[in-house]
DNA sequence: TATTGGTTTCAATTCGTTTTGAACGAATTG
DNA sequence: CAATTCGTTCAAAACGAATTGAAACCAATA
């Protein structure tokens, strides 16, 4: 039951065991401890901690407090979307960012070249046409984050 | 200049290697040989070869003919929205639909488990809650690709 | 048919990442 | 105050994926 809920956040590109934690806390009525997490999924100690804390800075689950236990409990955020949002805004957006730069980058790169001769005229033509294409689609992937915000906003 | 363009398909879960030489093709105005890659790249003939062919399946790239030449030459392909379009029907999609499965799966297990009296009354209350908001999580995710695909096709 | 140029296949290696288990320190208990 | 319980950190090991180089293969040519 769990496995498969593990291997739904596995495909995110995120570390094994902390898709199979989520999954687990998500799936769990009451917060668990570390060593709940270590029994349940036979990971080790180390996994249980590294992959908690990782997911706590990730906001995908929260740190709560048990009365009369000294462990630390955590239990999942149940909005999936506004976390998907977060993440988008956190990984994805930067790294659009960072590629359009490198996309002008390339693009002042090829003028020098083409002035100190190490790329001839219709090659020059061709790349730099290219690139105007490149940047094209950049700017369409772009477009799509804003919109896939909204529909996961809209409650039906 | 074609180290940062590999680099930029790199982030998509493809071989690096596969990432360069679609890089370099889609910038270079004349087709190229596989040892055009060898060279250019500094990567190995086994790379090459097999990089190319995963990229010539996958629809990036096309292998011409040129006269005159017994060797291979290869390449890329211009639209990429086209070829966005035709790796999310291969490869997002299925995902989807096999997760959506896996769903179905997961709350029969629950289902059973229930009756076998292995999970609480309470338990099974929150547990299938959220189960169901997860299904509607996966409907909103869903609903994103065909809009997605058509502000692809909208041409500015 | 032998040779040449080119491509593919495959086992071995390298590389990066994830997991582990033990060691440590802090906090708590009896 | 000694013993226990937690959580974290660290180095080493296990693992998977990617890359390599060499050998096998194939087709065209002489």
């Amino acid at each position: 039951m769990v496995e498969a809920a593990g291997g739904l956040f596995q495909l995110l590109g995120l570390p094994r065991s902390a898709g199979q934690i989520f999954g687990l806390l998500y799936l769990s009525d009451k917060a668990l401890s570390l060593d709940d997490m270590v029994k349940r999924l036979s990971i080790s100690k180390g996994s249980a901690s590294m992959g908690a804390r990782h997911l706590a800075n990730w906001g995908a689950i929260r740190q709560v407090w048990v009365p009369g236990d000294r462990r630390d409990h955590y239990e999942a955020v149940d909005d999936l979307s506004q976390l998907l949002r977060a993440s988008y805004a956190e990984f994805v957006k930067p790294r659009l960012n960072a590629s359009e730069r490198k996309l002008a980058g390339i693009f002042s790169e090829l003028e020098r070249d083409v002035e100190r001769g190490s790329v001839s005229g219709p090659e020059f033509k061709f790349c730099s046409e290219r690139l105007r294409t490149l940047v094209r689609f950049h700017e369409k992937v772009q477009g799509i984050g804003p919109v896939a915000e909204k529909l996961l906003n809209i409650k039906e």
